[in-house]
DNA sequence: GATTGTAATTGAACGATGTTCAATATATTT
DNA sequence: AAATATATTGAACATCGTTCAATTACAATC
């Protein structure tokens, strides 16, 4: 059998990512393989390769749209004022993301590119507009002149929430129960940013 | 052929460790198959499997050891005096520690069980001690009856600095450069610590 | 409408992977 | 010397991602 006309090219793009994040939703994401997605919708695995360079390629097509649904998460509703508020419901908000979305969001931590391959340009702005959202938060507590120290802030707590999460969800360190993590991440707002007000005197 | 008397059972169980460090450290956890482990040993494939149950038994056993070093570099010399002297030494000590080690300590975290598989217990100890030492050294900034607040601020210190130096060495969120870890921990360590002093007023 | 060109689809194949296991050969015990 | 136990192997199994010649349907051209 060849040339069915049954989806035009675009149509069987989309099949194949919404297929995949099932598989990944209900298997997580060792359960993702070509033969399987192949199978859901009804092609051949050749045909995935028609549609995605590989199997990479497709992931990170899924780690984009994820990474576009977390920005609709943390801003479909207007924030707290104040800034510690607003980093609080800002981090609940992504917690709860993440919880939600556990075995994408391993998908998107997870997976590692093979040596040498980068992620496409096209990416990292999705990475960037997040951040762009707690530097808004953070800039009142510096000097406007001191615009490292804000980037330094915004990437710090990032990763320290992205380390939390991370080990709350995984179980790997026994550290954090996953309803610990909520904790965690509010007494680090709650003390760095009475750091930095102490230390900057703003 | 069969049965040679060339290694007792403990000699070709320390050999395939070896073995198997030595090619993670060369070609990352990636690179880590049973027929070049056993290629490298002068042993077949199956022979591992008489001295491991599996790969990720001796995956595990690598991280074990991993940690042990870790522990034996941060505690090899006297810390300095003071909290934030202190927790900086420690952090920078890991952090070098993770960067000399990078391929082993991606095994450590890149690494995940397949589901429902979990961690032999005694693997947690080998964290808790690390652990351990810094909490020694945050106590201070509590009150006594405060057991609680010290232990999540030691794992929100861990994850904190996990989560940095993990983002960092992958470079997946581009958001950090390699160098600039050690900048991020010392903010973060300076003005979570500030925060603490001024919310506990000790 | 017939001919040509183009593009999609497949199934088989390739080289890997982790793991299992009967067969075998050596040590050890009786 | 015979019997038992154990270490070792190599082939086999079921996977995996990926490639590609062959096939077929559609689109464009005449």
């Amino acid at each position: 059998m060849a040339r069915r006309a049954d989806h035009t090219r675009d149509e069987l793009t989309k099949l194949v990512l919404a297929a995949a994040r099932e598989i990944v939703v209900e298997e997580g994401f060792r359960g993702l393989t070509t033969r399987k997605l192949a199978a859901r919708i009804g092609y051949s695995a050749g045909s995935i390769y028609n549609v995605f360079h590989n199997i990479d390629a497709l992931i990170i097509e899924i780690d984009a749209s994820l990474l576009d649904e977390l920005f609709e998460a943390v801003t479909s509703e207007p924030l707290p004022g104040g800034v510690e508020p607003a980093l609080k419901a800002l981090a609940r908000r992504y917690v709860v993301f993440v919880q939600n979305n556990q075995n994408l969001w391993n998908l998107l931590f997870e997976h590692r590119l093979p040596p040498g391959e980068v992620l496409p340009d096209w990416y990292y702005p999705k990475l960037e507009r997040l951040l762009a959202i707690v530097e808004e938060r953070l800039r009142p507590l510096f000097d406007d002149s001191d615009a490292a120290a804000v980037g330094r802030s915004v990437r710090l707590l990032w990763a320290g929430v992205h380390g939390i999460a991370s080990l709350a969800g995984t179980g790997k360190l026994k550290i954090i129960s996953s309803d610990g993590a909520m904790e965690l991440i509010d007494d680090l707002i709650d003390n760095y940013v009475a750091g930095v007000r102490a230390n900057n005197r703003i």
